[in-house]
DNA sequence: ACTTTTTGCGCAATCGGTTGCGTAAATATC
DNA sequence: GATATTTACGCAACCGATTGCGCAAAAAGT
């Protein structure tokens, strides 16, 4: 009962005169053991109380059911939907997740990578920090085929598969609908351009410009963390912007900003969508709370973990290939709401 | 370089001619080993790229500096500040996440403890699923001795510990602020009272209502999930009920509930919070988006999360001890926004 | 009845560190 | 200079499951 030593397979077999040899193979329902013996072993072990001890077992195996799961943050909406995707994901297929945080610093990115390699996860899932430029870190992994999917926040590697959206795209879209709202001066709030995904909104953004004949002015962009300060700021810099230079539009590459920065810009008396209409990235809860509610790019953020997860594990058990893939690009689609519609265009 | 094989010990031991166990101890840093070895070691190490084993070393030494985090849900803002918080406190003193979600299944809930216990989690930081009734899967860890930390919805247990908030008082303050203001018919939105969290809110609004000579009715309590459907559909209750019956303040248990709500009644023409008040809980971004801003009770997940990581960590090194802390209660504070500010206290 | 194939299982090495115990050399003690 | 103590390290037995190989018994084939 309440002994002190754990139940071992060599009970199992001391309890049932069998070899460990076959308690182990019968437990893992190996078709070398006939089904009696098999479930001999199945019983003795629930009476016996025994529980696997999963890293003798990886030890021998090479192979831990885990997977690495590295972030620049936990607690935002979309990461957390991520985690929750490819929780689920892992769930299913037997996988685990060992989660972690760079907290947008490489060191701890690098950090954590090391520590993902000596636990021997089986692939590592990865969205860089922000202002990480190299992943020499992640080289342990490639070396020893340790598959590796990024997500969200990529970089480019042959040995490596990457899952997203195509944010060039949902840019080009989300601002091209502003400009079909008759918005002229159309500013961009955008991140740290070392991260793809900010750079590829950037361009949708600048080309959806350039195809409406609209002007690409310096003035009309701004990078920062797109924290809620950041959006703050921004409506700051607008209102202090000589009245013929403000934007009569905004698209910001997240939520969080367009809110906080709509929030300031109300309080400030500019009637939103018609002095200055928004659009977000990411269909953030906040997004739908906001008033006017706030057009936005919907990509799930479950989907997106979910697939990541999914392909892995499929390479892991060898029923894809990762090493083929470069890229999946999964939908995201632009939810127009009310903070983008212009009077005029309404009725 | 690129060879196949792992680097062990033991290609550091015949590198250098000694033997696997001063390899072992050098690395550990142990000061049976001479300084100049353990420096000859460690240089080895990095030349050879030595990456340690965990489970090898997890196998003999029995731990893992692993801690298995069982949630009903990662994709709640609380939930992932809580988990970014203990990632926090994991991650300073050594220590790994595991995380899997019950998605308020308790037979999930089971089988991810179970998991964890094979994975020989060091300790086990757990919130309860929405319908648990007993904690019977966690006698293995009761059993061999490994602590369990309960969080927010906990469950008494003697060989553990909780950390939480004291839901009573802030509920009954809440409820008292409200009445404050002149609420008279003051509704509340609450969850499944197998958990303590609305249970011991509840009581606290029961408590402050009596204590403000309030009616204490049936049909001014809802019980739901709190989910952004069960606001839109506890709006609807209240409108559907007779115009003097209605109250005139609603205490929600979380601010997804309360927000929606909000979010209805204010679409059917109610004006807030002169018609009717507003109070949540989790100070949640969309409290500080809403309009008006929402009155609710803000308590870090993140502390929680760091809090209850690090008293784990601390028993485990010895440091403190679990077994004789009942639990640990966290500040919770009360932010008053315009949702309940009644005009006549105003001016 | 005799060979061939299949089935069911055991032997023993192995995965890569950890650690109690033993011991030789170096240093201290008197 | 002999004994006591300390320092630094090696030996070898683990930890608990996995797995290639071998072998006997049972089933199938002729």
């Amino acid at each position: 009962m309440s002994e002190d030593r754990e139940v071992t397979i060599y009970d199992i077999a001391r309890y049932l005169n069998v070899s460990a040899a076959t308690v182990s193979r019968g437990l893992k329902n190996n078709p070398m053991i006939s089904k009696n013996t098999r479930k001999k072993i199945t019983e003795a072990a629930k009476t016996l109380g025994y529980q696997s001890n999963t890293f003798a077992s990886s030890l021998r195996s090479r192979h831990t059911h885990t997977l690495g799961v590295l972030v620049p943050r936990l607690n935002s909406h979309f990461m957390s939907s991520v985690l929750a995707g490819m929780e689920n994901a892992a769930n299913r297929h037997g996988y685990n997740l060992i989660i972690a945080q760079s907290l947008e610093d490489v060191e701890k990115e690098k950090r954590n990578a090391a520590t993902m390699f000596n636990k021997r996860v089986d692939g590592l899932l990865i969205s860089l920090s922000y202002n990480t430029t190299d992943i020499h870190h992640l080289e342990p992994f490639f070396k020893r085929k340790i598959p590796v999917v990024f997500f969200d926040r990529i970089y480019p590697h042959e040995e490596s598969t990457s899952v997203g959206i195509n944010n060039y795209e949902a840019a080009y879209n989300i601002t091209r609908h502003l400009a079909e709202q008759g918005c002229k001066r159309i500013m961009h709030l955008g991140g740290n351009l070392l991260r793809n995904v900010y750079q590829e909104r950037l361009n949708g953004y600048r080309q959806a410009l350039r195809d409406h004949h609209l002007p690409v002015s310096k003035k009309l962009y701004l990078t920062s963390t797109l924290s809620e300060q950041a959006g703050t700021e921004a409506a700051r810099y607008i209102l202090d912007l000589p009245p013929g230079e403000r934007p009569d539009a905004v698209f910001s590459a997240n939520d969080t900003a367009a809110v906080y920065c709509m929030l300031a810009l109300k309080a400030a008396g500019l009637r939103i969508p018609d002095d200055i209409a928004f659009a977000g990235f990411n269909n953030d809860p906040i997004s739908r709370v906001i008033e006017p509610n706030l057009t936005t790019m919907d990509y799930s953020g479950d989907s997106i973990g979910n697939t990541a997860a999914t392909y892995l594990i499929n390479h892991l058990k060898g029923i894809s290939n990762l090493y083929t893939t470069d890229a999946i690009t999964l939908r995201a689609e632009m939810v127009i709401r009310a903070s983008s519609l212009k009077k005029k265009l309404r009725e």
